[in-house]
DNA sequence: ACAAATGTAATCTTTACGGTTACTAATTAA
DNA sequence: TTAATTAGTAACCGTAAAGATTACATTTGT
């Protein structure tokens, strides 16, 4: 969702959109919008502004935002489970694997966010365009 | 999880263990190890056998199952969240945006999965011996 | 002053995952 | 062949996370 509401503002090129706005877009709940902008603006990549005719737009130019940026930005949880209950200590593995999964899991999500950095906004916005020829400029 | 109990198994180089016995080490419950297990059996990385002194073992040596296969195995969900609503077709970035991520996150699946693929089960088993002088050899 | 937006809290629903119990089926061992 | 052991599986519960919704305070522009 979040690279859904970037992509919009990135196709208004720099105007400020209110959450209502990108709400229609993502066809849910102007709150949810806000929520998500709120952890966007932590990480320095859009700006909002309160009050009339205000809204938020991108803080650098689309293409100098990459999609690492925007999964560092609203990342919740660890993309891999670790086990509500502590695993059983008596057990040799169990009591080391969490030391050696902790590092193998940290290097693939930095696998992942380093494919993830070659894809910034803009090209986002390509994309689109490329593949849907009705994307021509902006509309609603 | 699924790393854990096939660690478990790894370690025990080629005995049958019963879920029981792995669900002590996980500090779970065998049915949710009996579970795992029938989707490892999908994936043939083990081989279960029902019945008295019965259970699982690895089909293959744990250098040769590494862990990009056990990721597949197990993976339940996208690990990229897709809107529960669809988005707003009438907005032309939302018409079409699924494609061009859908595209973006196999991409960054995929970077993931070749991570994973350069760890073995076995290098788990190393890494967690060495990490952790006390799993010398087969423990409980 | 008023209207338009965001910030934010409270609550509800949904979904996924794990946990638990209970039962059936298969297999081994005595 | 009988009994014990073990996996397969269904049914149901509890919990946590994400989104949905409503409501209200706060800020800002006209």
């Amino acid at each position: 969702m979040a690279v859904h509401v970037l992509a919009v503002l990135a196709y208004k090129e720099g105007d400020r959109v209110t959450s209502a706005m990108l709400a229609g877009s993502v066809n849910t709940n102007p709150v949810i919008v806000r929520r998500l902008l709120l952890s966007l603006q932590r990480a320095r990549l859009v700006e909002t502004r309160k009050g009339a005719g205000s809204g938020s737009r991108l803080s650098r130019s689309p293409g100098r935002i990459n999609l690492a940026e925007v999964y560092r930005a609203v990342e919740a949880v660890e993309p891999f489970a670790s086990p509500a209950r502590k695993a059983n200590t008596a057990c040799p593995v169990g009591h080391c694997i969490r030391k050696t999964l902790n590092q193998v899991f940290a290097s693939a999500e930095n696998a992942l966010e380093r494919d993830l950095e070659k894809t910034t906004l803009a090209g986002v916005i390509g994309m689109i365009k490329a593949s849907c020829p009705g994307a021509a400029k902006k509309a609603g």
